[in-house]
DNA sequence: ATTTGCAGTGAACAAATGAGCACTACTTAA
DNA sequence: TTAAGTAGTGCTCATTTGTTCACTGCAAAT
């Protein structure tokens, strides 16, 4: 999370000139659905050569806001949008299906269950493989920010440390809590002064569904 | 000569050959950020004329799939995304730009205030053009469950009517509030007991930069 | 049997395009 | 003052790239 402002603070500054030529460039692309060539850019600022538009471009290339492709035509590649390097801009997402009922006994993932599907940065799924995500029903969660309705992006491959958020599967009901690991005593902590924390006494029905790694809101 | 006039409405059915080169230019361009040359079409399938390709894509065109500007080196564009600022790569996802700091007197989406970007599903932006993700600083807003650090998304289209969760522009600085008009009265509410509403009074210097609607948290 | 549409070859040509050099001019910092 | 960074001109040159032509082969439809 932090990350987005980490990497802003050494975020190169562009001159006035760079950020011109660069939203040119983010504008053509919009517009036509390919880069300008040197020319085109020289054209738009009235520049007589093209010479000036490719250092231009070096600039830019070098503060990380393009990549050009040498003796290509056309060979502008935006690296995205300034900063972040984490995030490939590259078209890439992840699809995570949208959980919506927890049938009792049955496999999460079955196919019953799913009601959708929802398309998330990567950021959003670090590094979890079979990312899920569940819609929230009650109120247990609210003092951190998780509300009835919301949609928690779910990790199953992380079952979860001291204190971490996850999806707990307890008597074939799956609930949001914060888990509490302390001296092989396990318990559940809701987020919520009106409920009481639940100790997890019989192992054997229960279970970690995965880490809660986000949570989304859409408004109506 | 057979008839052309075809309703463009149905699918125009694609042959084997022309699929696979549809598809062969949208991967390009996913994996390049522009278009492929006729030459690179042709090496790609071991074709070795341009002139084949050139069918190809003239077949393409007609079919509505794509369109070819004359004498433009790469000039292939993709007639499925007329994207805005919001850049809509195609109907699965949505990339908004993530604002970082508003600095004081600039518009809300220059370049130096963006830090990266976001993909989204459609439903989290519905409808709105030119979205754009927000970081929330502060606690204002806790009991409609939006932290700091949290993202919003933003519609900038969308002024909001009473009652509506907005970003509003305050004397230069941007804050996320619960917005009221009551009989020309505007004001802006905040989530939290600790904060005072905020009455609005000189409109010269308050707008809204748009509605949220939706919050993402990430977790670490 | 003939036409029509699809797929491709090979070559020649012209236009579009990127690369490079030498030189000018302005500003800012050491 | 000198050096470095930015911004540009005018001009070649080599390459890339789209355009076009005549011709082949195949399969399905008429």
């Amino acid at each position: 999370m932090n990350k987005i402002n980490y990497n802003s603070a050494e975020k190169k500054q562009l001159t006035e000139r760079q950020e011109q030529i660069l939203r040119f460039i983010q504008d053509f692309i919009k517009e036509s659905g390919y880069p300008p060539t040197l020319r085109e850019i020289a054209k738009e600022f009235e520049i007589s050569s093209t010479f000036g538009v490719k250092r231009h471009l070096e600039a830019l290339e070098k503060k990380g806001y393009l990549s050009v492709e040498s003796n290509a035509s056309r060979g502008i590649c935006l690296t995205k949008f300034p900063g972040e390097s984490t995030i490939q801009v590259n078209n890439s997402f992840v699809s995570v299906p949208v959980i919506g009922r927890v049938a009792a006994g049955s496999p999460i993932m079955a196919i019953e269950n799913i009601e959708g599907s929802l398309i998330l940065d990567p950021a959003m799924v670090k590094n979890s493989k079979d990312a899920f995500a569940l819609k929230v029903r009650g109120d247990s969660m609210i003092d951190e920010g998780i509300f009835d309705g919301d949609i928690v992006i779910v990790s199953p491959s992380e079952k979860g440390i001291n204190g971490d958020i996850v999806v707990a599967l307890l008597e074939d009901e799956a609930t949001v809590k914060k888990l509490e690991i302390i001296k092989n005593k396990i318990r559940l902590i809701p987020a919520n002064e009106k409920f009481q924390p639940i100790e997890v006494t019989n192992l054997s029905e229960f279970s970690v569904a995965g880490k809660v790694k986000s949570v989304v809101r859409i408004f109506n």
